[in-house]
DNA sequence: TATTTTTTTTAGATTTGCCTAAATATTTAT
DNA sequence: ATAAATATTTAGGCAAATCTAAAAAAAATA
């Protein structure tokens, strides 16, 4: 069995090499995971002997297969216990995180699968990541940032870049939310800035280009 | 903030002193956590320097109030857990102690407060249990084993005394569960068993005197 | 009451996960 | 290609929670 520690490390060096990078470093999980790069070296070590990840001194990280099994079992974890505080609890997107951060360590099988029935075995979580099977496979939206769309396209905001509670808040002010349909009304040259039409809600909002960034959507051709 | 391990010394106590016992000794603390007595010693002193348990060196132990009130928190928590496996997620009543057991230590005010609101206020966990309310208050139902019933006495299923997997299993290969009405039928002199019959099944059980000494129930006048 | 038994505490270690400071590798820049 | 900067690892320690063995106190018994 994995500890607290050890689940929480696999899950950073997932999430790190997800976004593109091969190899991990000391210092990016150092960052991932809040503790010092001489700490992270010594559970770097643990984990290899157990044969989570590969690694060599200096050369960087990656998962074993045994390792990226565990961290996205977590992520599974983490997504459908969101999704459940969120759906069934009542909570705002952006409360959940930490919460979930929580109870993605807690150890039964079986309480997954049963919250999973529960929750009608969902595909997404509250801010639109995918969330593992019991496999570990998932559906990948094909989706881009809201920033890449020019005027008059039109398509469904799926998900979201950033997800800190600020950002979460600030979208809930524009009217924006996961599923809407939206159509770009006037791309601004000047500051790369939009004006989305947001159509189930027949209104406009005015999206500056660094929020844009961090929205992802779908197109809808 | 408790860790972990803190707020299971306090559940132990409480639950030891809830027992009747008036001051509680390190070994039956020992036995409660199932951990060295002398490794108890040290947790008491850490927990006495916290103003969490009144200590003496060889005197026993009881609970301040701050104490209290963490340890009927953590019950409080541990129950509402417990209803929600059962009625939720659809555990059986015999599965979801270990369960309640890790998710009783997430940590979120929150969280407890939605969940309550969830399960709609019950004031009773699966196996009969006192639910707290936010503020430790509980219903106290007026109830006696099975076994000292007489014939004819007619009860209501409340509570169980044995929490073990085993009873509980045991308990439903007999039709007795909690909330059902029942009448001793028979008490039979030799062994103290009993002729019970379930009023809403219209049949009867025989019930050893082993497990009705383990029954709670509720009588009907 | 004196002695034996039991309970509790102290002492000294261990494991996990973390730290800082110093040493060593690697990478980047001159 | 060498020097400077950065990244990583080693070394030595610390705190929490545990252990075993031994000492001390309390309780039970003769």
């Amino acid at each position: 069995m994995n500890s607290f520690t050890e689940e929480n490390y696999l899950k950073a060096i997932y999430k790190l090499l997800e976004k593109g990078n091969r190899k991990v470093t000391t210092n990016g999980i150092s960052g991932m995971v809040d503790t010092a790069p001489a700490s992270v070296t010594d559970m770097l070590k643990k984990l290899a002997v157990k044969k989570l990840i590969h690694y060599e001194k200096y050369q960087g990280v990656s998962l074993t297969s045994a390792g990226k099994k565990t961290a996205i079992n977590i992520i599974r974890k983490h997504r459908l216990w969101e999704l459940f505080l969120v759906e069934k609890l009542h909570f705002k997107w952006d409360e959940v995180h930490d919460l979930a951060e929580q109870l993605e360590h807690i150890k039964s099988d079986m309480l997954i699968e049963r919250l999973d029935q529960f929750l009608d075995n969902p595909k997404f979580d509250p801010h639109g990541d995918p969330i593992p099977d019991g496999k570990g496979n998932m559906h990948i939206q094909k989706s881009q940032p809201l920033s890449e769309l020019n005027t008059n396209d039109k398509a469904i905001i799926t998900g979201v870049i950033d997800h800190t509670p600020l950002f979460l808040r600030h979208i809930d002010r524009t009217g924006l939310s996961l599923g809407k349909e939206i159509r770009v009304q006037e791309k601004f040259i000047y500051d790369q800035s939009l004006h989305i039409f947001i159509t189930p809600l027949k209104s406009v909002s005015h999206i500056s280009h660094d929020v844009a960034k961090n929205i992802l959507v779908t197109l809808k051709k």
